[in-house]
RNA sequence: GGAGAAAUGGCAGAGUGGUCGAAUGCACUGGUCUUGAAAACCAGCGAGGGUCACACCUCCGGGGGUUCGAAUCCCUCUUUCUCCGCCA
């Protein structure tokens, strides 16, 4: 969320700005956080007085006391007893008017980077760059759910068994291919610097709310009631959250963090038959990029993320865009954001499979993440992160993009990682 | 799951109702000394709100309560440790 200093002193722009992700309401809900605010700020300093002098008085009490001279002490105590009314009246006051405000910043999503373009819908994302060659395939060449059946390397139906639709069971080659995609990826990662986490798959509610999933997104998770705890829905909340409520020094940037984990989302709503086979599911497998920046870094290394992915694309030898996200299909904690997508052959259409944003203080904060800058001021950091990559569509674009006549072959990087060189 | 103990500043560790935001040590930062380093000595050294800056307020695991006054007493939650049980 947006700090009430910002908004008071960047007013218009923030407003400006905002229109471009279509918040119409932005003046509206920006008048009542400062309007809130300041009657925040007006009874926290009548409170604090009330305080002061009672503190003053205690203090005096005690002295009196040890001095023997009870009557006067009493006398003084009818005095606190009044401004102990007074402090309960003004502290609840505050309490509302701080929940109000927090409400309010609750409902303002992040203010969208400069180079973001004004737009509805995906539609209007801005293609900045496209690479790779989309290959040209055989006659009678399948849809990747069609090639998990022939091959019997991915069962859909086997997964309706045991948990429901949206979660596949990977079988033989299947498996094993999606098992080496991983430790490819993590290789890599660590490689360029990422250090390798494995991070607890179920989070609090704080965590939640420390990344942004909640309270605005609660729907989209699997909850489990009896403990209060979430399914994660990508690593970048666990990993992440490893920051919450931390001071960090200037010679700890840039921390950069890899994991995989599992990967949980209700999907509520979005079935149909654009979500075919591995398109969308309810459990897939994703490694992740985490990284916690110095605000006059942060888009620099959001840079260097794109790059880095980029290359692993092109390693793999898949066809590939990289989109710059407009303000209409922005997510809500983002200020800037990249999404690759590569192409899918057989089914002829772009999927995303890898999304990296730049959230800059708003997740920090939510999650109280911050540096000691040059002044010695406690400043918010920048929060990024991004897939490197999602497993599924990766999974199904390798598929459908490398099929022959006599099997599936297996792109070089990856088959020291396989021990086999085609799916047959 | 049962029984007991504990949670204080970056770390260790005092503090059991009244000038305690908190002794002391270590670590850290600046300085003196030194050719340099170490050692020694001097000084500084938690966070948030608030202020031009002070003042002032809040925070001793989280929440609630008792009291004029709580790190200190009570309730509750969480976590950690020890013992028992169970177990990959």
């Amino acid at each position: 969320m947006l700090q009430v200093a910002t908004i008071r002193e960047n007013k218009i722009k923030i407003i400006e700005q905002l229109a471009v992700r279509n918040f119409t309401d932005a003046e509206n809900i920006i008048n009542q956080v400062i309007e809130k605010d300041t009657s925040r700020r007006t009874t926290q300093t009548q409170l604090d007085d009330a305080l002061s002098e009672s503190n003053k008085l205690s203090k005096e009490i005690g002295k009196l006391f040890q001095a023997g001279e009870v009557q006067k002490a009493n006398l003084i105590k009818e005095k606190t007893s009044q401004l102990k009314e007074l402090t309960k009246t003004l502290t609840e006051e505050l309490s509302v008017f701080e929940n109000e405000v927090t409400d309010l910043l609750y409902q303002i999503p992040n203010i969208p980077n400069e180079l973001v373009p004004a737009g509805n819908s995906e539609e209007d994302n801005e293609t900045i760059f496209e690479g790779g060659t989309i290959p040209k395939l055989h006659n009678g060449a399948l849809p990747h759910w069609e090639l998990a059946k022939k091959y019997d390397i991915i069962d859909f139906e086997l997964g309706n068994k045991i948990t429901g639709a949206g979660f596949p069971v990977y079988k033989g080659k299947g498996a094993k291919l999606q098992r080496a995609l991983i430790a490819y990826f993590l290789d890599k990662n660590s490689d360029a610097g990422y250090q390798e986490v494995q991070v607890p798959h179920l989070i609090n509610e704080a965590s939640g709310i420390g990344t942004g999933q909640l309270p605005d997104k609660e729907g989209q998770m699997y909850h489990i009631g009896i403990d209060n705890l979430y399914l994660i829905p990508t690593a970048e909340v666990p990993v992440t959250n490893l920051y919450r409520n931390v001071l960090l020094k200037e010679s700890d940037f840039p921390i950069l963090h890899t994991a995989y984990t599992p990967c949980f989302r209700r999907e509520a709503g979005s079935y149909g038959a654009h979500v075919r086979g591995l398109n969308r599911l309810h459990q897939f497998d994703k490694v992740e990029i985490v990284r916690i920046e110095h605000p006059d870094k942060s888009y620099n290394s959001l840079n260097g993320m794109v790059n880095h992915v980029k290359k692993i694309i092109v390693e793999l030898g898949l066809p590939y865009r990289i989109l710059r996200l407009c303000g209409g299909d922005l997510g809500f904690t983002s200020a800037l954001t990249y999404d690759f997508e590569v192409f899918s052959t057989a089914q002829n259409r772009w999927l995303e499979i890898s999304s990296i944003s730049n959230f800059e203080s708003f997740q920090a904060n939510r999650l109280k993440l911050r540096f000691k800058n040059k002044d010695g001021k406690s400043e918010l950091a920048h929060t990024l992160n991004g897939s490197s990559l999602a497993l599924p569509r990766v999974l199904a674009t390798l598929l459908e993009n490398f099929q022959t006549k006599n099997g599936i072959k297996i792109p070089d990087v990856l088959v020291k990682y396989t021990g086999f060189d085609i799916i047959d």
